[in-house]
DNA sequence: GCTGACAACATTGTCAACAAAAAATCACAG
DNA sequence: CTGTGATTTTTTGTTGACAATGTTGTCAGC
């Protein structure tokens, strides 16, 4: 066969992902809301957006449902989850435990190479929240969360956090008033500045404030349910 | 054969466990340190000790192996974690986030029922310690964690603790001193004071100075053990 | 006797066919 | 036109066979 020139399929390359990678595709598309609460992952969909089996599928789902992102329900398919009130609220309890506190060890721990990739994030962030790309905006703001999570150098809060901010977009398409930026960056500049500082606690305090005022502007009332098309959702 | 051929018959029967109990009860075995670091956790030994298909065991393992519990090797196996030093930190270091925070909120919303529930379980884990009954001294002492978290009315942060707790066994098969009970109850009844008091601050700083003193109790700078790295043990 | 290649074996990974369940469709009576 | 029940269609769940990979044991060759 030698160099062919790829005469395959459509897939210009043989993208044999595995299934954390197939997570985590779908925790992005999420995280953006591309995927909103209640939407129908069939595994017939799922095999044709991202060109794997259905055994890969299967099991991707299954770590999306221990993680509570996606629903399982026996013999009726896999949902975008849609957390409850109560969800909700335990969620962001959980934030206020994790958060301030890697927020402290990010600012202890920061080297002026992760001071660098955090300004450089916040200026992404600036330029998506000025030019209205709402989905960028969501997504990089959610992004700066975890990339404190990095910066603390715990793997094990990372993936927590991961995991919290993921149902926490979620819970914004829910509850979010629409329209309304759920992370302001004029907060995460704040931050930022404990960082410049070196103020752990105020890291910490400022942390707390941020969560806070995200679930003060939740309304917690009705669910909404919606759906889309996978395959144009993934193709990009 | 080996060391999970006991539950063989129990579940000969019962036929209809799914993968959330399968977990379940490797937790527990990995708790109870009856499942030591390193030990392989192969399919088929699986299959006949539970009694059902390969897939579920396919799907338990992979569910154990994304909560770190399991070491998941293309086409090597399925071993227990052996966790490293750097990860042994990395847990104590999230329990230290997490378990102040969720005692606090145990404290605050502690029923009378609850209260009962815990000096019971309180009760129990003096019995197991003073008749030397090391296994059930040790799964009752990390269930009081849990315990907690359930108390606390946080399904979220229980399933952390629960992760938490399930690894810290791990660490401390790995790196306690042999004989040495980890969790002192004595600390856990001070911590139990605090809910008589409803004092919340003390059960928080009683939660950390407790996790501190089980971390200090290990020998993190020791050799790191287990079944896994025998080329770093015999290097040179 | 030791080393390296090779074969036999065991275990894991994948796939396709099949069974079971739920959803959708349709026929039909009211 | 509408509600109900049976049938068809779609989707999920499971089993078993087969392929791919790793491991172990064996044996020629030096």
């Amino acid at each position: 066969m030698g160099t062919l020139g790829n005469t395959a399929e459509q897939d210009a390359r043989d993208d044999e992902l595995d299934e954390e990678e197939i997570v985590e595709r779908i925790f992005e598309a999420i995280i953006d809301q591309r995927l909103p609460p209640g939407t129908k992952l069939s595994e017939a969909s799922l095999c044709e957006a991202f060109g794997v089996g259905r055994m890969r599928i299967r099991q991707s789902l299954l770590l999306l449902a221990s993680r509570e992102v996606v629903d399982l329900q026996p013999n009726r398919g896999a949902y975008v989850a849609s957390p409850s009130a109560e969800q909700a609220r335990e969620v962001f309890e959980t934030r206020l435990m994790i958060e301030p506190n890697v927020a402290r060890l990010a600012v202890e721990r920061a080297s002026d190479d992760d001071l660098i990739r955090l300004e450089q994030h916040l200026k992404l962030e600036h330029a998506a929240h000025h030019t209205a790309k709402r989905r960028d905006a969501i997504r990089l703001s959610g992004q700066f969360h975890v990339l404190l999570a990095e910066v603390a150098g715990n793997s094990v809060a990372l993936r927590m956090v991961k995991e919290l901010v993921t149902r926490t977009s979620l819970i914004i398409g829910i509850f979010g008033s629409p329209g309304v930026s759920n992370c302001r960056d004029e907060d995460h500049d704040e931050i930022f500045n404990a960082f410049r500082t070196r103020d752990t606690d105020a890291a910490a305090r400022l942390m707390s404030d941020h969560l806070r005022h995200i679930q003060e502007h939740l309304e917690l009332s009705g669910p909404a349910e919606g759906a889309s098309d996978l395959v144009a959702i993934f193709k990009r």
